[in-house]
DNA sequence: CCTAAACTACTAAGCACATAGTATCTAGGG
DNA sequence: CCCTAGATACTATGTGCTTAGTAGTTTAGG
């Protein structure tokens, strides 16, 4: 299958923690998981992450060390790639329109982002 | 596990093509599929998604007409919230300054998405 | 009436993810 | 030297998604 794209749940969750933090042993990353998942669990988890490319790991002392391998912006881009195709037929008006309709944004964020997309649209037309 | 929550892949490509549609015959779907699949294969699928109660059976003749039970606006959010939570962090600016550094967007629909947030604005802040 | 075609129901195999237990190793304190 | 604590490696179970085959039913045509 090869697929090597998509993380699961709880693999993501433990991405996530690295991501945060930069790095972790599997007691570290035990500790800051929302969820309580055994000793092992997390090791097993980690040690997948690992056979599939997402982290590395150096040893430390006794125990070993992760390290993510993939920035979180590649995994967030891929991500929302997916969800453009399938779920917004590739429409990201229609994907942002949706996160103004059903988000609690406020006027504050609405006008910052509205600023974002202003900037980015004058870079397009010709920056410099 | 009831978790009724998440599409597999291929479910996904088949209740989008029912949203797309309507509805649909085990053989209509096949045919708007993008993927070919055997015919039992995607009256397998139909059938585990009418036992999550995602789709709805009519009789049609010897056949069956399936037709979606959920809107694709309520999966839409679903979808969007999760990736807000995991990925983003719950962050819409975040998301959505992906979305627009990705470049998957062109000046004409940065205009566009730009316009409707100012409506959306002007509705935050008081709409006469 | 009988056969072919279309359709559904039942069954099944393969794979990935989530979860965790048991076995083993290693370092430090008595 | 021995034992305990902490760590990893190996193994295992359950579940869900994907894919599809086989058996059975129903309908239309000859």
């Amino acid at each position: 299958m090869v697929d090597a794209g998509s993380l699961g749940e709880r693999e993501l969750d433990v991405m996530t923690v690295l991501w945060n933090d930069g790095s972790g042993t599997v007691t570290e990353v035990q500790e800051n998981l929302g969820v309580p998942l055994a000793y092992t669990t997390v090791l097993t988890i980690l040690r997948n992450l690992e056979a599939k490319g997402f982290l590395r790991r150096e040893e430390e002392g006794r125990a070993h060390r992760y390290f993510p391998k993939v920035k979180q912006r590649a995994e967030q881009r891929r991500a929302l790639a997916r969800l453009l195709d399938t779920l917004f037929a590739g429409s990201p008006e229609a994907l942002i329109a949706q996160l103004v309709d059903d988000h609690d944004l406020t006027p504050k964020e609405l006008k910052r982002i509205a600023k974002r997309l202003r900037d980015s649209s004058a870079d397009d037309r010709g920056a410099s």
